[in-house]
DNA sequence: GGCAGTCAAGTACGC
DNA sequence: GCGTACTTGACTGCC
């Protein structure tokens, strides 16, 4: 098991996902934004490390209108060798990495400009972890999209649509049961029908229950990916008290983390706390796994011989 | 410098 | 049909 929090850090004096309006667009712009956004994601690679947070989001802002045909300058090659160190300083900490576009991405929708679009911001989000030379494992994560009156008709035309994406998004896309329309079930029906791994969101699962137990859940969603994809990766939040149903806490609740952490026994997985305190609750959550026996085992896998080990 | 309105993109929902 | 939430920050123009 691997811990880690979403795009922001609070405790490093740099944003990694610093953009700008549309109406700003200049080349020049961009070169600086990027610039920028690589610099200070190095120095949040570089903060994780040190404090063993092995797990990090990355955000989707790091080049800005990157899918937008607004954006014709050739970022791959300028910024290659930036993207290649802070890849190299990655896979040197054995972290783990995930990708998370937002919800304007939808390959299930009726509008195939819409689906277009989604493509395109989703190569861009591969494209990006291919250049910083991650394996498989790092992944990109959407959810399923939009239910469009006919839950039945909107998961074939998912289907339909996931097997035209091409391999390069096809080997790092999962999807995430929401907290709304598609359920955990409706994931794995989708994975049995695609092969696309499901990303457990312990969060949503209880807002949006579907009859699985917590258990049949992990096990049910682990059984998804395989073993070249990696860990299975797991999303967990709490409710924010006096909030609407779904509001992402602002701090870890260390009891109900505890809870967690034994009723989700003997499932193992790299946990991605979205939580709006972001790095701080990071470190409380490891600190309070520090004695669970799936955490030490990785420990364990820092050490030489484990590494040479585990390139066997 | 401080403040408030607004920001590429889509969908669902309440009024 | 319109405004709002989503996750939320922070860009931007105005004072």
């Amino acid at each position: 098991m691997k811990i880690g929090y979403p795009c922001i850090n609070r405790s490093v004096q740099c944003s990694g996902s610093k953009t700008f309006r549309l109406a700003s667009y200049s080349e020049a712009r961009l070169k600086e934004t990027v610039a920028n956004n690589l610099s200070c994601l190095e120095r949040i690679i570089s903060y994780n490390a040190e404090r063993g947070i092995l797990f990090f989001r990355v955000s989707s802002d790091i080049v800005p209108f990157a899918s937008h045909p607004v954006c014709v300058f050739g970022w791959q090659g300028h910024f290659r060798g930036g993207l290649e160190r802070i890849g190299a300083r990655i896979r040197a900490h054995r972290m783990r990495i995930s990708m998370h576009p937002d919800q304007f991405t939808l390959i299930n929708s009726h509008d195939e400009e819409i689906y277009d679009r989604s493509v395109r911001e989703l190569r861009y989000h591969c494209e990006l972890l291919d250049l910083c030379g991650l394996d498989r494992t790092a992944k990109v994560q959407i959810h399923v999209g939009g239910v469009y009156g006919d839950k039945p008709a909107s998961m074939d035309r998912f289907v339909r649509r996931y097997a035209r994406l091409g391999d390069a998004v096809r080997r790092r896309l999962v999807i995430e049961n929401d907290d709304r329309l598609y359920t955990v079930s409706d994931c794995l029906e989708l994975h049995a029908r695609t092969g696309v791994p499901v990303l457990l969101d312990v969060f949503h699962r209880e807002i949006n229950p579907d009859g699985l137990s917590l258990k049949e859940s992990f096990k049910k969603t682990a059984a998804t990916w395989l073993k070249r994809d990696g860990l299975p990766m797991v999303d967990y939040s709490s409710q924010l008290k006096g909030a609407r149903p779904g509001s992402h806490a602002v701090a870890l609740d260390p009891r109900r983390f505890k809870k967690f952490l034994a009723d989700s026994r003997p499932a193992d997985f790299d946990l991605m706390l979205e939580i709006k305190d972001k790095e701080k609750s990071a470190l409380r959550a490891i600190r309070i796994a520090a004695g669970d026996p799936r955490l030490r085992a990785f420990k364990k896998g820092l050490t030489k011989s484990c590494r040479a080990s585990s390139m066997s």
